[in-house]
DNA sequence: AATGAATGAGCATTCATTCAT
DNA sequence: AATGAATGAATGCTCATTCAT
């Protein structure tokens, strides 16, 4: 009885992924309770029971499929603290890039971005630690001088991460905006607020 | 306001409120698929069929409750528009009332908040309608003077509800953060920026 | 508790007519299983607990559908046995005359004549009293002389029963034909039959 | 011919079968909607959901029980045309043993026959189909010139076939009677009138 | 004479999951 | 590596019926 962790060949490591592809798809599309098993394995030319070759359950899937999205977001956010020493002038271009490549991966994982953003439970918790990222990576640029100290970092962070889900879901997986564009617009926007005088 | 055609008197009125209520709580908290019409009945004393006494169905009764929600949430939104007029330094008291006004509103109906805005699938609507209320505050206020014009205010619109739905989820409805600091410090945020030159 | 049998006014006397014509309608259009009391009784303008003033159960009124229609039919047949003593050349009229009274009847009683004849499980009871009856009449007028006697008079009627049975449903409730001409047919077919040497 | 889109193998196709003859059995005693699924498959050993591996729903085993009749009959009545070109003396032994034949299959598939001809919705369709049938045959045999012409053929079928069901539900399912001698008295019914100067 | 309110009992249907092959 | 066959466990919904008012 083949159970799933066990080492499988090289048809089977095919076929488990083609099903991991087929549920990203169908959780994204139709969410958790929705999606049916049958639905998923068909579109790869399986049966049911074929399932559960690869997977102990529906939960199961759904959450390597959480984990999926977030260890890739993870090595992304990673990349992006900015190295210290950087001129003030540089500033907002090495945010807007950082930013960039956040939206850049989020549109190249279109579906996997909708499960672990706004289907899974989880999602609060992926976003806490994407926050939590960039805390630090804001809180080090803090004490390296290029933001004002009278701002409570934590507060940005999560403000920060509410700007990217709300503008990802509603701007750039329907295809409104560009990475690039909403990139810049944060930026100018965290960075010199909206007051008149600021112009 | 009894659905299947029937005539309601005192106690059904009762029983139908008593129900919403119910529903609200369960939707809340186990979603859609997970609450069952059985329990959200028996928590009124009711059985099942009773259900069907005031609400076509499942469904038809969660739309109810979005129903709610946004009608409620578009009355507060109206109501915040900045009577023009008034000078600089009210500005950011304003706005921060108006927030405040809002985060009291999804304080003080946390479970149909928490309906509203993240478990109906027409969530997106209904945040999209709420931004369009926004932008046409902000335009208001752009085009009076207080805010600096080159500056999409759509963006920023969508922007503040990002903001605000993440804050509202992750430090308002969890009891970390009350409505008077979360206002005040994005209107801060935002009216300010976060540039060092700002100070 | 006003209960059925129970001797009652004007106007309960009134509602309990109509609600039998509505059940005669229902009934005959939608079969027993899915005809509902409500819709029975909201055709009235009354509500479902009324219906069990005047009715037990939706098996008894429903019986008193089937007895309603059954007593009037058998008035019916009592009327139309032959005098005797009759002409040969008159017998033909007579029987086509007798005939056209039960398709009338039928006729004029189209709802309650399909629940009577093609809905009601009783209706085979009802066909076979029926089937005694034009037996007995057959019968009187064979040892009158008027038919060949090595025939089965019962069977004849039995088959008689079959055709008006079947030409009712497929030729006069669905007004192809008029009773007159059903009438006509029928005699001309029994009496003389196909044989071309009848001619 | 599994409906669900499944591939099957002989068990399920047995199974398959095996549910089709205790759905025959069920709704011929019962009716459709007093006929439950589970008590069908329970007489098979199965449960209740395994019923969904076969067929779409309750109605759609039923309309395939229809059907089954219905091309049945159909092939049955195909193959009960006369041969023209028989002697007169050989008509009514022909036709007899046509009527035989039906009879000797509706005997032979009582339950099949209950649903088709007195349960279905649809029997009044079946009926309309094999009186078209009928009529066909009674035309051709009529032009052949062993009818007399002054009488119409249409009608003539469908009293046949009005004596036929009801024969058919009272003498023929019950064992009163048996095919043969039921189709004796048809002919000479039909053939010879009852008319005394036929004797 | 009528009804507002409520319920008991039932039933079709869905789906994740199992297991022998 | 895959599947045919089957099921356990739910759950939404319907409808006849009751009873206090």
């Amino acid at each position: 009885m083949a159970r799933p962790g066990r080492r499988v060949g090289a048809v089977g490591e095919k076929s488990r992924e083609l099903i991991i592809e087929a549920a990203i798809r169908e959780f994204s599309q139709h969410g958790y309770h929705k999606t049916k098993i049958s639905s998923i394995v068909s579109q790869v030319g399986l049966t049911q029971p074929s399932f559960y070759l690869y997977f102990e359950s529906k939960e199961a899937i759904f959450k390597e499929l959480e984990n999926l999205f977030q260890s890739r977001l993870q090595d992304l956010t990673k990349k992006s603290r900015l190295e210290l020493g950087i001129h003030f002038n540089e500033l907002s271009t090495r945010i807007r890039e950082s930013l960039k490549n956040i939206f850049q991966f989020f549109l190249e994982n279109k579906d996997l971005t909708r499960i672990g953003l706004f289907i899974s439970p989880e999602s609060k918790l992926i976003k806490e630690k994407f926050t939590i990222q960039i805390t630090e990576n804001l809180l080090a640029e803090q004490s390296a001088g290029y933001f004002r100290t009278n701002v409570d970092m934590g507060f940005v962070a999560k403000s920060l991460v509410g700007v990217i889900m709300h503008v990802t879901e509603s701007l750039l997986l329907s295809g409104q905006k560009d990475p690039e564009s909403l990139a810049a617009q944060i930026v100018d926007l965290f960075l010199n607020g909206l007051s008149s005088n600021s112009e």
